[in-house]
DNA sequence: AAGTTTGTACAGAACAAACTGTATGAACAA
DNA sequence: TTGTTCATACAGTTTGTTCTGTACAAACTT
């Protein structure tokens, strides 16, 4: 079993690191892929990922093609070789943060917005009468929920420029 | 269609406002059960839940333990009632951010441990001349990552006490 | 005590997500 | 042009999650 260390502690690295890439909200077989590509610190070859992860070439192709949307990973070009190459992006924590912290802020303003409509057309409702039971409590309710999507968005919107996001230390 | 406007209301209201809920990592139908528990601000049976849902009772109780265990709802004991009543917690912000928060340091201190015994198993490996192929760029790549929990963990701590998190708004 | 009512453990069904192999299309070589 | 290499679309399979119904245990009533 020490046969191959070095192999051995590539697994361990990758597998430990993906965990926290998975908290990301990518997947177990997007975070392990990226973590693949982003220890190997060179581009990597579809089929080269595909050996070293023990899965198919398809799955790693549709996993790669999840890292580019998330911009986590870069298509690169290297002279006379026809493969694609893909590397993953350096600047980790600019990188993963900034997505994140993007992705509450965006869904937190769409889903309180959607609430904010739904409260218009409750109070159109009571004017015209068509409503009946205990309506107080419900939009108490609402409000709340509100000022709780304000305050994630404001949590979030905050977080947006930590004093370590604007030095670069990069390779 | 207008016949039960009011149910209408309620069900949007729930249907969007899970969505937030799901974000702090709560499975679509935690964040919808924790939702209506919301909305309806007093005490409900499981029988309640179970109705309200359309689900069966038994998938209410596992679903309101996970929420026991996030310290999201509450047992409430009220004289003369026989069954188990449960409760959204108030506070949402607080509730929610502590506990997301929380988990993010903690994890995140979990993984980097990891990886730095992993680290210095890699440099006992390297005395032993165990190792053959090139160690560096390795080396180099978990300095990295180690770099990165360590922003991660310090902008979650940052985040624990936003100015209004100190500001009860209690009800 | 026996009989009810309420909550949960467990096993299987229904559903959803991830992976594989085949087949197709695009880029290149000769 | 034909032949080869590579990436991806698609359908089918495997794997994992979520829900349901039954069965049991605990708490209560009389």
């Amino acid at each position: 079993m020490s046969e191959k260390p070095l192999e051995n502690i590539h697994n361990q690295i990758i597998t430990e690191f993906a965990k926290t890439v998975e908290m990301f909200d990518l997947s177990p077989g997007e975070a392990r892929l990226f973590s693949i590509l982003y220890l190997e610190g060179s581009p990597m070859t579809l089929d080269e990922m595909s050996e070293a992860l023990g899965k198919s070439k398809t799955s790693i192709s549709t996993g790669i093609r999840s890292l580019l949307d998330f911009n986590l990973v870069t298509r690169v070009w290297r002279k006379g070789v026809r493969k694609d190459l893909y590397m993953a992006e350096e600047n980790l924590y600019k990188k993963f943060m900034s997505t994140f912290i993007q992705k509450w802020v965006e869904s937190t303003k769409q889903h309180k917005h959607t609430l904010e409509e739904i409260e218009s057309r409750l109070e159109e409702n009571i004017k015209n009468g068509q409503v009946e039971g205990s309506i107080e409590e419900v939009k108490v309710r609402l409000k709340e929920m509100l000022v709780f999507h304000e305050l994630i968005e404001e949590s979030f919107r905050e977080m947006k420029c930590p004093k370590t996001l604007s030095n670069p230390t990069k390779t």
